[in-house]
RNA sequence: GCCCGGGUGGCGGAAUUGGCAGACGCGGGGGGCUUAAACCCCCCUGGCUCGUAAGAGCCGUGCGGGUUCAAGUCCCGCCCCGGGCACCA
């Protein structure tokens, strides 16, 4: 009977690095890191302190990766990217003398998980663990080095209890804006009582009632209830935060419909910090393009606050251009600005009414969507020009919108393209109050003209002033805007009309849901509705059990429904009997829970003491890890060494976990000013995805490619690249491709497809190359027939020596600029060279050996441990350091040099590699293939001689 | 519309401060081993033209200009793709 081909290679080369053979090797391994603890990282001080350890090991590096949320469906090859590149970078730098905190926790709380308990009808707690089991289990298999021992999940007591007390520090704080810090309350009631401060509301704190004294402080709290225009996703249940409605209006879990309501619910003062999540982004090694969706997320702009005297009282817009000011011939309220009844005169009442209604009738999306025709009608009444002292017509318009500066704008036409497409569409005034230059009018081919009516646009920039003087202010002549408005804020200031002023987009921080599986409230409201947070002592507030977890949801378009949290239903739960300091009275529990947020602006620091029952953080190892290292640079401001995620959190996760950092900081509870110092976003691993005719996508694996067109069961579909995922049918799980060539190949593949940062099409077909390298990796050091470490020989040939220091040296440069791709290409360059030696001499050299496992074992721990191992080594080779390159063996003797002539390489020659210009001059010039190339021209007359020594010749005759 | 990325062989991607374009891998071709095949090992592989051949020449990094001895890299003007923001006053 023949042989299958499987069988003869089995009795052939019975030691063959195959796929059973790898996962043979990396399960053991597997197992040994964990009884050995071998990926335990000492602390400083406290229940993991270990000094001794601590002295074995080099300089701190904390590396971080994005939690996930452990989903029901598992995980697909595209979701480890990130974490084989943290592991491999911190299994590199354990190697280059570095105590490196590198583990792994999940965010187990939130939408995701509930929504999974509720399609399986199992209790989320349930379903939560196990998928937390199952994903251990998936990232295990991987070889991930975490300290297991400081994993976490945000859905364990012992965790959120400590997310519970943050809320209750943040609650208990005020931020004081002449230090520009948060400040315990009690500091606050202290000033008060002096009298050192007076109450913003204008009364006098010794005359207050209790009551009043706790609604007072109510304004300056950090986390705050207010009634508020919230977000209320009915498709959900839900309100949610504005960092969670997409641009089209919509909730970016799920994709439903959201509607602004009044609410009462929780807030994070968030605004407060505005400045200084701006600034400090300058002191963050962080790519340019999320700090600029931070910025404009957070949307800084300067400007002017300026009152326009009316029937109604004063209207006060916020401008950035207060310079022009001379030529606002208008204002525009926001259909809701509380003014408008007062403004309206009996005969515009009709359209203005019929006008706010229409507005009211639709949402945020359809105001937006909109073709861009302006639409708008008069009030009928009229304001003062601070400036000109005219009457100017004051209109309501749904492109003026009410969340954003005063919900009031002036309108200058000549100078805002909105406002002047609103003037031209309702055929009002627009005077020129700026001589727009010569080669404005000459883009638009029109004549120069201070006429506007022969404008196609407004002018928006620097350009000389005309028509803008008064009787005490006078911008004529002056032509750079930041001049102007200059002049005319300090007008206004001294005449009491406006002040100059700094806006933000961003909003107050909306923090309850009204859900179930999540962190409930440390709150309870006592009889006259005033909250208390709960002392230390009643933490945690444990998620009380119930079977009726899924929150009411509602038709997806039913604006008016109202949210019903799960945990309204618990009465028995809800109403409690506590003593808070002042004798047993009775309370009602907060019945919302935190945003899936909360437990993910931490966890950083839990990972750094996760056993501490006393404090959510020791200070000291706090500081150890996270402190500023202002020996790497004098304004570093602390936090995570290395941070590698998704760009899609740039404005959720980053901008809150920020902040409560901050918040952490003032209250003196960590030392470190922000908590990831270097953010690396990592790429995504894209795949093909087919559609049909009907646009349903078809399973991509079943698709057939012919003549450049596809086909799935002999129709013709589309193909469209997609992010991988269960919804495109394009999902590769990783535990296919252990089966095919084990773990080890996966990491270097997905490590030698591209750089980290670049998102790539997987290609199942492309993975081979990887696996083919390891066996060759395998066969130079192992004997396929017997298994036997191959025969070492002691010295290794010169140039096979000079490639190894070579690869070393640029491997670790590589290894270092997180660039693994370029690296594996020089280790696979290495190993071909080894394979033609092994295959010549039977032998390997010992120290070409040693250096190549240790060089590939941060990219494939298993294989490097096992080769370790069979070199005669009896330890992990985690901790082994790292080869050096001997300086000496990557200067050659000599060097090949390229010859150009007019910039095209026509020749090469070999020079002494220290040869100076001169001596290479005159080698390259007596060169016989050189002076052909010259074609005749005489060498001593060159026009021009370029060397570069050590790259290329160029001559120009 | 505005702001970020990006565009290099059949494919994924390499290329220090401007200095030999296409490293490495996949795919493709040829050879060796084998009764045969698979595995493995060795060689070739950007396009075009000329040459029996060794080889030689020309073109070539989205398009069009420019700077330079020299441009994938720098400058100007466009086109296309991906992402973010979007009536923000």
């Amino acid at each position: 009977m023949e042989d299958s081909n499987e069988q003869q290679v089995e009795r052939l080369t019975p030691f063959r690095y195959t796929a059973e053979l790898a996962t043979e090797i990396e399960t053991r391994w597997q197992d040994i890191w964990d009884v050995n603890g071998t990926f335990d990282t000492p602390n400083p001080a406290g229940p993991l302190g270990d000094q001794a350890a601590l002295d074995d090991r080099g300089e701190k590096l904390f590396i971080l990766d994005m939690f996930p949320y452990p989903s029901g469906a598992g995980l697909h090859v595209g979701h480890p990217l990130g974490y084989i590149g943290t592991d491999v970078y911190s299994r590199f730098k354990r190697m280059t003398n570095h105590n490196v905190l590198y583990t792994m926790g999940f965010d187990a709380f939130g939408l995701p998980a509930e929504q999974y308990a509720v399609q399986t009808g199992q209790h989320p707690a349930i379903t939560t663990n196990d998928n937390v089991a199952n994903m251990r289990r998936q990232l295990r298999r991987l070889g991930l080095s975490h300290d297991q021992r400081r994993s976490i999940s945000t859905t364990d007591p012992e965790y959120y209890r400590w997310t519970q007390w943050i809320f209750t520090q943040i609650f208990n704080s005020w931020y004081d804006t002449e230090l520009k810090k948060a400040r315990p309350i009690n500091e606050l009631i202290a000033e008060f009582e002096s009298g050192k401060q007076s109450p913003t509301n204008g009364r006098v704190w010794a005359e207050m009632s209790d009551g009043d004294k706790r609604d007072c402080l109510d304004e300056y709290r950090l986390a705050y209830v207010s009634e508020a225009p919230v977000n209320w996703c009915p498709g959900l249940g839900t309100v949610v935060a504005n960092e969670e409605v997409t641009a089209d209006g919509r909730s970016d879990r799920g994709n439903f419909p959201v509607f602004k309501r009044n609410m009462r619910q929780w807030m994070m003062r968030i605004t407060t910090y505005a400045d200084r999540l701006i600034d400090d982004l300058e002191l963050l090694d962080w790519s340019d393009a999320i700090k600029t969706m931070q910025r404009n997320w957070i949307g800084r702009s300067h400007g002017a606050h300026v009152d326009f005297d009316s029937a109604a009282g004063p209207i006060t817009v916020f401008t950035t251009r207060p310079d022009t000011l001379f030529g606002a011939t208008f204002m525009v309220l926001a259909p809701e600005h509380p003014l408008v009844d007062h403004l309206t005169t009996a005969d515009q009442a009709n359209s203005v009414a019929e006008y706010r209604a229409a507005a009211a009738a639709k949402n945020d999306i359809d105001r937006q969507d909109d073709t861009r025709e302006k639409t708008g009608v008069f009030t009928g009444g009229t304001a003062t020009n601070p400036l000109t002292g005219e009457q100017i017509p004051v209109w309501i318009a749904d492109y003026v919108l009410m969340g954003y500066g005063t919900g009031a704008i002036m309108a200058v036409p000549c100078g805002d393209q909105r406002d002047f497409e609103f003037a031209r569409t309702f055929g009002l005034a627009i005077p020129a109050i700026q001589q727009p230059p010569v080669d404005w009018f000459a883009d638009r081919e029109i004549e120069p003209s201070l006429d506007t009516s022969t404008w196609p646009e407004a002018f928006v920039g620097n350009a000389k002033y005309v028509n803008s003087a008064n009787s005490s202010l006078d911008l004529n002549g002056l032509s750079s805007v930041s001049e102007a408005v200059a002049a005319t804020n300090q007008w206004l200031e001294e005449q009491g009309y406006g002040q100059s002023t700094i806006n933000y987009k961003l909003r107050d921080w909306l923090f309850s849901r009204q859900r179930y599986w999540g962190e409930p409230f440390p709150v309870v409201y006592d009889e006259d509705g005033h909250a208390h947070t709960l002392p230390d002592d009643m933490l945690p507030v444990v998620l009380p059990e119930t079977d009726s977890f899924s929150p009411r949801t509602f038709d997806a378009d039913d604006e008016h429904s109202d949210p019903e949290s799960p945990l309204d239903r618990l009465s028995e739960w809800v109403n409690i009997e506590l003593d808070l300091g002042d004798g047993l009275r009775t309370y009602r529990r907060d019945t919302n829970v935190m945003p899936q947020w909360a437990g993910s602006c931490w966890y950083e620091l839990r990972y750094l003491d996760p056993t501490n029952a006393e404090q959510f953080v020791d200070p000291e190892v706090e500081s150890y890890w996270m402190g500023p290292r202002t020996d790497v640079r004098p304004d570093h401001p602390g936090g995570v060494d290395l941070y590698v995620g998704g760009v899609e959190h740039a404005v959720l996760h980053l901008l809150y976990a920020r902040f409560w950092h901050k918040v952490l900081f003032d209250l003196g509870f960590v030392s470190s000013k922000e908590p990831y110092a270097r953010l690396f976003n990592q790429g995504y691993i894209l795949a093909n995805a087919f559609k049909d005719d009907r646009g349903i996508y078809v399973d991509a694996f079943s698709v057939e490619e012919r003549d450049n067109a596809y086909y799935f069961e002999g129709n013709e579909v589309t193909r469209e690249w997609g992010k991988m995922g269960k919804s495109l049918k394009n999902a590769v799980s990783p535990d296919e491709m252990y089966e095919a060539y084990g773990a080890d190949t996966l990491r270097l593949y997905e490590m030698a497809m591209g750089p980290l940062d670049a998102s790539r099409p997987w290609e199942t077909r492309d993975v081979v190359g990887m696996f083919r390298f390891l066996q060759r990796l395998w066969r130079t050091m192992v004997v396929e027939e017997t298994g036997e470490l191959r025969a070492l020989s002691e010295t290794a040939d010169d140039e096979t020596r000079r490639l190894l220091h070579r690869t070393i040296d640029v491997v670790r440069t590589e290894m270092e600029a997180l660039r693994f791709n370029t690296a594996i290409a020089k280790l696979i360059e290495l190993n071909n060279h080894v394979t033609k030696v092994v295959n010549a001499t039977n032998e390997i050299p010992r120290e070409v050996a040693q250096a190549m496992v240790l060089m590939v074992a941060p990219l494939v721990p298993h294989i490097a441990e096992e080769l370790w191992s069979k070199l005669g080594n009896t330890d992990t080779i985690t901790y082994v350091g790292f080869p050096e390159a001997e300086p000496a063996l990557l200067v050659d003797d000599e060097v090949e040099m390229p010859v150009q002539v007019k910039g095209k390489v026509r020749a090469r020659v070999m020079v002494p590699a220290d040869a100076d210009e001169r001596t290479i001059t005159d080698i390259v010039l007596s060169d016989e293939r050189v002076l052909e190339a010259l074609d005749g021209a005489d060498p001593s007359s060159l026009k021009k001689v370029i060397v570069v020594p050590g790259r290329m010749v160029n001559l120009v005759p």
